[in-house]
DNA sequence: ATTAGTTTGTGTTTTTGTCACATTGAGCGA
DNA sequence: TCGCTCAATGTGACAAAAACACAAACTAAT
């Protein structure tokens, strides 16, 4: 196997591994496809091998505000929220960076929860951290103004690729903290000002 | 036993109930009783038995913004996903209505996760449930503007509280909302003039 | 080089929030 | 009951943030 499962998911007993591989079925996408949509009912559950899954929730007027990202090892938490009964995805998921992704029948996930103590860890983990995750979101929402989001907006978007260039339009920032693309503009300006960025066309170089 | 937790929770199996009465503590708290508090470690898995819950997020300024209710039947997410590692509270609980709950020690939800199917699958649905709604919580925030939340706020209270009387100053609703008392001043005063309120001192009449 | 399309910039208007202060009404003691 | 205090609400002026409309700059393809 190529990306060892067990490096990446270091957790996991031997057994629940072998059963991974035995059930599951790895899948790639590449970037910019729309893995899960707003509405959708879900089958899967998906482990990021490799690659990177921004994921969004939708406006009714077709918003695409950014909730978090999902990196190698980690889990869609909705895809295990929607268990047995096979819920309507609540949010849409977009890859970013080409990915690997582990797709696992969600029956299995119910009954690996009963005999892999693993599984079941990684599960109540998984809800756990992307539970804050969403607080986290509502935090910035709800108290922060909307300079404060743009840096931590960039911040995160450096953290995710690893590099301090971040190659989007002020466009596709604004939809994505559910702005307009004037205030992305102004703002970033005002960062370039106080010496955080140095913008370039079609880019942004973060220098801290 | 005065508050049947079979009626309570009726999906719970018998001998599940039998071990919560058993194992769990009863105990009553007074409207305003602060539950739990931003920081705090857990230690019980909190299920409502009577009486309603406010759960809180609380910003670095002193906000007090509101996520949702816990009613009779539900249980608080939190303290159910801080599990075994005693996790630090990200939330505040505060009572709204003199509540009864059913303290459970961590430890014991851990474990009957594994021996109780009824429990699992009640977890599992309340972690669900309660991802939901701050998922509309999210919504509310980043796609609607201050008057439609204020409408939603007061929607929502009502179908809480089920009477159409709100007994909360302007100063209140402006802290769970985040925003200013003179922004819910106006705002209820233009909802007044299209007929959908009727303002009293300390009151407000929903009259749709 | 011309043109079409995308990206970024800028002035104006609207909305939202802040501030300072006025008004109202309830509760309470003299 | 009168008058006092205090919390709740109202209001206008102002500041900040965001939305809107349009202009300018740049890119890429023909």
């Amino acid at each position: 196997m190529q990306h060892s499962l067990k490096n990446i998911f270091p957790n996991f007993s031997h057994e629940l591994i072998a059963t991974i591989e035995e059930n599951g079925s790895l899948q790639d996408f590449e970037a910019g496809t729309v893995l899960m949509r707003t509405g959708q009912y879900i089958k899967n559950t998906v482990l990021i091998i490799k690659g990177k899954i921004k994921i969004y929730r939708e406006g009714e007027d077709g918003g695409e505000f950014l909730m978090y990202y999902l990196q190698p090892g980690q889990a869609c938490a909705i895809s295990m929220i929607c268990t047995a009964k096979s819920e309507k995805s609540q949010i849409m998921a977009k890859v970013v960076e080409e990915v690997t992704v582990m797709m696992i029948p969600l029956q299995l996930m119910d009954k690996w929860m009963m005999e892999h103590r693993s599984w079941y860890e990684f599960v109540i983990e998984t809800y756990r951290s992307r539970f804050e995750e969403v607080l986290e979101v509502v935090d910035n929402i709800a108290f922060r103004s909307m300079d404060e989001r743009l840096e931590f907006y960039l911040k995160r978007h450096s953290d995710a690729c690893g590099c301090s260039e971040v190659n989007l339009s002020h466009q596709e920032i604004a939809t994505e903290l559910n702005t307009s693309r004037e205030v992305v503009s102004r703002l970033l300006k005002k960062m370039e000002q106080r010496g955080l960025v140095k913008l370039n066309r079609n880019q942004i170089e973060l220098l801290k």
